[in-house]
DNA sequence: TTAAGGTTTGATAATCATTATCATAAAACA
DNA sequence: TGTTTTATGATAATGATTATCAAACCTTAA
């Protein structure tokens, strides 16, 4: 298999955005990370420190570049992961009390029946259906006991 | 069927919060929508108008109550909704380009398997299930040309 | 009905997350 | 090498949301 960064590079280079030291810090991060993270997360976990400021520039221009997506669920807060054609489709498991959010996948057969239901539930809306995702509620270990 | 205010009110009261008009006003608005509405929505339909400060107030403290709920949309934006045990539960229908949101329900059979799929995609996970919630991407009747 | 106590309201100020600006630095390229 | 483009980091500005607080409003009990 290709290799993330050398994935990145390529598409940001065939956009004209560079694969810069920070922008790959921030990869980086999110590859090791089994979840989407907040800005003020790839702040603390980089290593030499990036400035806010160009974290929030970075996160944007990889946003753009689609190497990045952004993820919204019921906490308040943005987080950023690597996009599908990266990372693979998949789903979120987020912890009610905690916030954690991982993520996990479906295996075929069900992920199949998932496009079913997506497309049949859309059926008479008129909508054309392009992509769905799965968003599972419930307690992490820690906070199940 | 008992009416939407009579629930909501019965609800506030039990925890010492009064159903004032402001809120009713919120209320009825998020009741003739089919989609979860912005704080800006929200001031822009009511009539009287209610200025932000009270808006911004009431939602929380709805949402704190669990007459709303929050939802974190793709473009950034906060919006709310009825919480399901009014409205009952359903998904969303999300249109990528013009981010309009509307709400769709499964069938029963379908919502089913689709317990089934949390159920068995968090199975491995060591998370207890309590919920989940299926985001339909795609393009509405009037992006779709 | 009135007085007391608690809650809500709306105006405003304060805060927080995010974005814009801009001079400097680095990289790409001719 | 010199030129042009893009990225960086410090700082300022913005925009959304929350906090504050005096006045208005309910609710309850006497």
């Amino acid at each position: 298999m290709v290799g993330l960064h050398a994935k990145v590079e390529e598409s940001l280079r065939s956009q004209g955005v560079r694969y810069t030291t920070n922008r790959r810090a921030l990869i980086e991060a999110l590859e090791n990370t089994p979840g989407p993270l907040t800005v003020e997360e790839l702040y603390r976990v980089t290593e030499p420190r990036i400035p806010y400021s160009s974290i929030y520039r970075d996160v944007r221009v990889l946003t753009d570049s689609a190497v990045l997506t952004l993820h919204h669920s019921a906490d308040r807060s943005n987080r950023f992961e690597l996009a599908e054609w990266l990372s693979g489709h998949h789903h979120h498991l987020v912890c009610v009390p905690c916030m954690a959010i991982s993520d996990v996948s479906l295996d075929p057969d069900s992920e199949r029946r998932l496009s079913q239901l997506a497309e049949r539930a859309a059926s008479n809306s008129g909508y054309r259906v392009t992509g769905h995702s799965l968003e599972i509620q419930g307690l992490c270990p820690k906070c199940k006991e």
